[in-house]
DNA sequence: ACAAAAGTGTTTGTTGTACACCCATGC
DNA sequence: GCATGGGTGTACAACAAACACTTTTGT
């Protein structure tokens, strides 16, 4: 059995960087290799295309049947296409990137007879293949995107304080805010709604809750709102 | 002869979207069709990649061979990997977008026994594939990007005027801006740079002519500066 | 002298930024 | 009563937007 072909062809995978968050850092999803090359190490979790599926669907299934995941905020990234990115032969990578909410999603310790884990940004180790350049590559695109468009929400639960919400983007974007500034401008933005909620389970004054409010969004970008922090 | 594999590969290809702009318009480059399918249509100019050759290695000769164009703004857009978008059988494509000077750079109408063309973005054929998706896409890249990255300046001759610059913006962007504000924001950046050369071959007054300076745009950068019109 | 585009400042409104204290709650 | 974070307003600076006339040059 196999398959042949007049010319030959790069190989083709889809790979994804899952970014989580929970109260202390930003975190990525590493799977660890049962394979040669680089058997043992840590890599994003990804794998081979198939015939007639679009290469999101690769990174979602392979996200599943790796970790676990579905049902989770993914965006195409960037295409790798260096000849000796895989020292086996030239491997073509769709990398994507995701943002899941890790208070729902918990540790997910191995699925499918691999190791899952999740490592603090600033604590990652050495990666199989190119992946440190992708998980930058990914990590500068959440920076940039994060300010641009509503993304954030995604890595947050349904309903959230504005604490968690002001410390996503400092955790993301590496930089302390102001929170009267912050609340003014994302109040004003009219996007999140006030729920009839508060916090439970905390030793102090317990704070209101919020819920992003997409309805809200798509309208007003229809109206020419730009979404900015 | 012919290479086999284990298990069946989507076939790779890179296509281009070069915008280039003139007097008139924003103008894309296309070429048409020699072969099957699609055969005398218009489509984006791209083909195969090839082992051992990144993507973008594609997208540049590719463009050499069919438009003679070398040497051009590219990066890549976005990658298409519906399976169904080729008839013939499952083909993923890295789109890239390419900005190139028009004056400098003449309709330069069929090479390789082919003929490609400048279209006016509001005159485009249509397209083979799905390349009329690709090329929506390259445009709202590149309106997004033209005001958060100083790329326009590749649209324009290296040498230019104040209202050549502020036209190219008005044209992509599709809306007037105010003359006065515009010199005044691009002119405070301290990144295009008076040279002692006015316009020739004009029929009124000439207007001074600029340069962009990538050094010290480069410098404000890492000082913290965003381009941002 | 006329046509065409170059070049130039000021005012007003909006938005961003800096900054500090009292309040509510749980322990 | 103390520790923890919740919640709030104002003043100043910076930037964006609106707006019209004079100058230069070529024909």
């Amino acid at each position: 059995m196999g398959f042949a072909y007049k010319y030959a062809r790069p190989a083709l995978t889809a790979d994804c960087a899952v970014f989580g968050l929970d109260d202390e850092d930003l975190k990525v999803l590493l799977i660890q290799r049962g394979l040669e090359p680089f058997e043992g190490m840590w890599a994003l979790p990804g794998g081979f295309a198939t015939v007639g599926e679009s290469l999101e669907s690769t990174a979602r299934r392979e996200l599943l049947e790796e970790t676990g995941l579905k049902n989770v905020f993914l965006e195409q990234l960037y295409t790798f296409s260096e000849p000796k990115r895989d020292p086996r032969e030239h491997v073509v990578t769709v990398a994507y990137y995701a943002l899941v909410n890790l208070s729902e999603h918990k540790v997910q310790a191995s699925t499918d007879a691999r190791n899952a884990a999740w490592f603090a940004m600033d604590d990652i180790p050495k990666l199989a293949f190119d992946h440190e350049k992708i998980l930058k590559t990914a990590y500068e695109r959440l920076k940039g995107k994060i300010r641009y468009q509503p993304v954030g929400f995604e890595l947050l639960p349904d309903k959230f304080t504005l604490r968690q919400l002001q410390q996503m983007y400092e955790k993301i974007l590496d930089r302390k805010l102001d929170k009267r500034n912050f609340r003014k401008k994302i109040l004003n933005m009219g996007i999140i709604e006030e729920l009839d909620e508060i916090e439970t389970d905390v030793s102090h004054r317990a704070a209101q809750l919020y819920q992003f409010d997409k309805r809200k969004y798509d309208e007003k970008v229809k109206e020419g709102f730009n979404f900015e922090l």
